[in-house]
RNA sequence: GUGGGAAUAGCUCAACUGGCAGAGCACCGGACUGUGGCUCCGGCGGUUGCGGGUUCGAUUCCCGUUUCCCACCCCA
């Protein structure tokens, strides 16, 4: 019986690997230019964490994630309940409390990695999954609660995907309020839909009833009437939120990242506060959401830390590949070898001192076998997409000058060896 | 967790109503022992996802199961 992959996870393989390198190194580069610093955190922690910070209610929480009890060392002490982590703030957030990072000020955190969750696999969604996270988060007194700040945020995500070129970028945009507005809110929306609720789908029926907020994203029609002329969040907004939101609005018209105002936008983690966002993308299917995120003021303190506003977001980087599949043949992403080593019968010594000389001057080199006849050797060189192939027999090492031929062009010279890699770099 | 579709060579797919499991690409070798791509010739490659059932005979029909895909739910 051959092993396989397990249901939901997948290999990661060449030359696709090239576009997830791609994609994290493009998202180094501007986390940098943000002044945002890595943080790595464990992928398991204490399943109190996940369930305190995303919410017990949470689908996340409830049914989708790898808990185990973990052996005691000893028959006195109690095991403990472990979770991989389904999500990266939380996590962060536990960091952030437990390393006093609040002393420093505002602290600006990307993470990149693995999230768990037990889900239907389907396109674009796996158990093992990867996100590319950020977070904005201090004490309010270093501006960690400012509306700048989300602005900031939103502006660095559209730079983000505009530099990995693309280009059918959607930001949804939405305020959820303080947890007092969300409660008036919630009770307005039960409200409203007691006496209409017989007329919509089953779903809404039972939406209604469970998570009054999801009624908002129903896509049946005949609904829709009916969906319009419920309470919006909006009109619950206190005053702070109101100015809050606008703030953040403001910014993003005078920096000029396009945003469209969505408030039937609800997030699905306990945590959000005000400011909620996603970024879609077509051509995902129903996994159209590529990132999301939001700002969380709360979790701190429901965590036992300090209060400490903060924002962030996580990005699907599975998704977020998928969209960009046609860089996978892009010669800027998939760098192939500058120059293939032929080595003749005989050669591999000489040969294998040649690639050293070469790779240490920063060039691509594939060093094939002089078991292969010089024919294999081309036909390998043509494979390997090289650019050069250089072939070390008798006469090279005698004259200590190699032959050199373009595979393009199949034009061909004689090379001397400090000359080499000039020669091959410069085409 | 619910509903639907699919699974045949490394890849993309054929195989009539149940009758010898095939092609293209890829891979290996040769034509050509210091010069590739083109061409020609040859070769390797399969428990038809897995397990059961019906049948003289199952890739084909039936049941179960696993995985993937699509949608729901939810989310990144």
């Amino acid at each position: 019986m051959v092993i396989k992959a397990v249901r939901g996870t997948r290999d990661l393989l060449p030359p696709e690997t090239a576009v997830w390198n791609f994609v994290e190194s493009v998202a180094r580069e501007v986390f940098r230019a943000y002044n945002f610093q890595e943080i790595r955190t464990p992928v398991f922690e204490n399943t109190e964490l996940f369930a305190r910070g995303v919410g017990e209610e949470t689908d996340i929480v409830a049914k989708e994630m790898y808990t185990w009890e973990d052996r005691s060392r000893a028959a006195s002490e109690k095991g403990q309940s472990l979770t991989l982590r389904p999500e990266a703030t939380a996590g962060i957030v536990r960091a952030y409390i437990e390393h006093k990072l609040g002393d420093r000020g505002l602290n600006k955190l990307y993470c990149i990695g693995p999230m768990f969750r037990r889900e239907r696999p389907q396109k674009g969604r796996y158990r093992q999954f990867y996100q590319i996270d950020a977070e904005v988060i201090g004490p309010a007194s270093a501006g960690s609660d400012s509306p700048a700040r989300d602005a900031e945020v939103l502006e660095m995500l559209a730079t983000l995907l505009d530099r990995l070129g693309i280009r059918e970028w959607n930001l949804q945009l939405n305020s959820v309020g303080c947890p007092n507005d969300r409660v008036a809110f919630n009770e307005a929306l039960r409200k409203a839909l007691e006496p209409v609720k017989e007329k919509m789908c089953a779903d809404c029926q039972r939406r209604a009833v469970t998570n009054p907020l999801r009624v908002f994203d129903c896509k049946v029609p005949e609904d829709q009437p009916i969906i319009e002329k419920l309470p919006r969040i909006s009109q619950f907004l206190d005053e702070g939120c109101r100015q809050h939101f606008a703030a953040v609005q403001a910014i993003l018209t005078k920096v000029g990242v396009p945003f469209t105002l969505n408030d039937r936008l609800v997030r699905g983690l306990d945590y959000y506060t005000r400011t909620a966002f996603e970024f879609t993308h077509g051509a995902l299917g129903a996994q159209n959401a590529i990132l999301g995120g939001g700002r969380y003021d709360g979790l701190s303190e429901a965590l036992g830390g300090p209060p400490a506003p903060g924002i962030g977001f996580a990005i699907g980087e599975d998704r977020l590949v998928m969209s960009l599949q046609e860089k996978a043949s892009d010669e800027s992403v998939v760098r192939k070898p500058d120059a293939y080593i032929a080595p003749m019968a005989g050669m591999n010594a000489d040969a294998a001192r040649l690639a050293r000389e070469l790779r240490r001057q920063d060039l691509i080199i594939e060093l094939g076998d002089d078991s292969f006849r010089l024919k294999k050797s081309f036909e390998a060189a043509s494979k390997a997409g090289a650019k050069y192939i250089l072939i070390v027999g008798e006469n090279e090492i005698q004259a200590d000058a190699f032959a050199l031929k373009d595979l393009a062009t199949g034009e061909q010279v004689s090379v001397p060896r400090a000359q080499l890699a000039q020669r091959i770099r410069g085409g």
